[in-house]
RNA sequence: GGCGGCAUAGCCAAGUGGUAAGGCAGAGGUCUGCAAAACCUUUAUCCCCGGUUCGAAUCCGGGUGCCGCCUCCA
């Protein structure tokens, strides 16, 4: 059996993937900060390392997913002083409306979906283990990490400490020592969400709270890391930091992060006036349609968002829903089993093999949906066939749940028609028995009018909706 | 200033040394009562210049143009 190979942000180089113990995988994905619906961008994010994590799955490791929940944070806090409500209302309706829209995107829950406000205990005691080694300071009540006390600094993102504290500053009313200490620790300020800790009351800063939750839940050093290109740094440059100087273990092995989404090739800005939030664009477009698009592009390249390209995106998907349907319209026509099933078959499994080829290099889902495309080509010449067999038929789905499965996207059944329908499609059937066709066409075009579009076969008559 | 990415047909997009996958759109054809779906055929020498090589879209050097990170951000 070949091995996936993974490119990785760390090394820079693709790898082979060798998880801690064979067969298992932990995966850690940085999740969303709850103030507000996700938009598209966190939408890719989530797709891709779903994609990732159910073909993991499809190769027969034991995947352990955790992704967190940013629920307290100065965003939150200042949500909750423009809505005139408190943290945790918001924070808890916007968790609701994250787990809305990444399942209509197609995604699994994942196994843990820890919160920062109901690990405080654990962050606290990983804050005062790194005071405790040094490696942080307390400040009136902040407590920051020492940078420039591990060595290591500026590994994943491939800066030296010198050239990252050239473009640092301090903000007002910072104290650190060094402008690339972050906080590991924020002393509330009056009115502000807090708890007590060694260090007065305050909440955790940003980064600590991965460190300390993926440890929690997946132990000292974790397989995959993943998240968005902009967490590189400082957010995951500043884990290992924390992680690592704690441990004086390896944090994670692999690093990866996907590419940017931008809008009409600009990037995606509050400023710009075009952020485009799953919640409102589901109500417009198939969020299969939008998991398909997202995926017809390697994740770590960027990808560009255009009304244009989803419509592409979406026809696409139509052909393989349209191959895939209509191999199921022709069971009824098929028999058990015909003198070249094993050649079909054969040709089944060469795509099978060519998609795990694919995916393998670096999770290459746009290679992967070529082979569906290749996969719908050979079942439309099937098709062709004057006789075909339920088992070649059956092995086509199969083939096609079985890959579209990975990619997270599900065909749904058509809902049946109703009698009325069903009579005028005997009638017309009649009528075209008749060679009267203009009662045919007119039959045709009543029910296209109600979205039933007919193809006629020599096998039947077979409908969709349009 | 430092680090990095990208530039492939009308559009999107794979491809990291052996003479350019796939999708969308277009053209022609087959099938069909007509249509639809589908199938077949057809549309590129890979930003420019130079180098390495028997051979480069793929490696090296230079140039041009876009973009990202270095500050909250998927």
């Amino acid at each position: 059996m070949s091995s996936i190979r993974l490119y990785n942000t760390l090394t820079r180089k693709k790898e082979t993937f060798e998880p801690l113990e064979p067969n298992k995988v932990k995966m850690y994905v940085c999740g969303p900060t709850v103030y507000n619906y996700i938009h598209i961008g966190n939408a890719r994010a989530a797709i891709v390392f779903d994609t990732i994590r159910r073909y993991l799955e499809f190769r027969g490791y034991e995947v352990t997913y955790v992704s967190n929940f940013t629920d307290v944070d100065d965003k939150l806090i200042k949500a909750a002083r423009e809505l005139g409500e408190d943290v945790p209302t918001i924070a808890e309706r916007f968790i609701q409306a994250y787990f809305e829209d990444i399942t209509a995107l197609g995604c699994k829950k994942a196994d843990v979906h820890p919160r920062v406000t109901e690990n405080i205990d654990v962050i606290i005691a990983f804050i005062q283990a790194l005071i405790d080694k040094g490696y942080a300071y307390e400040v009136d009540g902040d407590v920051y990490y020492r940078t420039r006390k591990f060595a290591e600094y500026g590994k994943l993102s491939h800066q030296s400490i010198d050239e990252l504290r050239a473009g640092a500053r301090i903000e007002i009313g910072e104290k650190k020592d060094d402008p690339l200490d972050f906080a590991l620790w924020k002393a509330a300020k009056e009115g502000e969400i807090c708890w007590d800790s060694p260090w007065g009351k305050g909440r955790p800063g940003w980064h600590i709270e991965c460190s300390a939750m993926a440890r929690k839940y997946l132990g000292d050093t974790i397989d995959i890391h993943a998240g968005g290109q902009d967490l590189t740094f400082p957010h995951h440059e500043n884990e290992i930091a924390q992680s690592e100087a704690l441990t004086g273990k390896p944090f994670a092995k692999y690093w990866l992060h996907n590419g940017y989404l931008n809008i009409n090739n600009e990037k995606m800005s509050k400023s710009l006036g075009n952020f485009v939030l799953v919640h409102d664009i589901i109500q417009q477009i198939d969020p299969q349609v939008l998991r398909f698009f997202m995926l017809s592009v390697h994740y770590r390249h960027p990808i560009n968002y255009s009304d244009e390209l989803l419509e592409s995106a979406k026809k696409g998907l139509e052909r393989l829903k349209t191959s895939y349907f209509n191999l199921k319209h022709r069971l009824q026509s098929s028999t058990n089993l015909t003198d070249d099933d094993e050649q079909w078959l054969e040709r089944i499994y060469e795509q099978h093999e060519a998609f795990i080829r694919e995916m393998d290099d670096d999770f290459n889902t746009a290679n992967g949906i070529a082979v569906l495309f290749e996969l719908a080509k050979q079942a439309n010449l099937y098709l062709h066939e004057k006789n075909t067999s339920e088992r070649v038929i059956h092995a086509f789905l199969r083939e096609f749940e079985q890959l579209l499965d990975v990619l997270g996207i599900t065909l749904q059944e058509e809902e049946l028609l109703d009698e009325e329908i069903e009579e005028l499609i005997k009638k017309r059937n009649e009528a075209r028995k008749n060679r009267n066709f203009a009662l045919a066409d007119q039959i045709r075009d009543q029910l296209k009018a109600k979205n039933i579009i007919l193809e006629d076969t020599p096998q039947g008559t077979r409908w969709k909706r349009g």
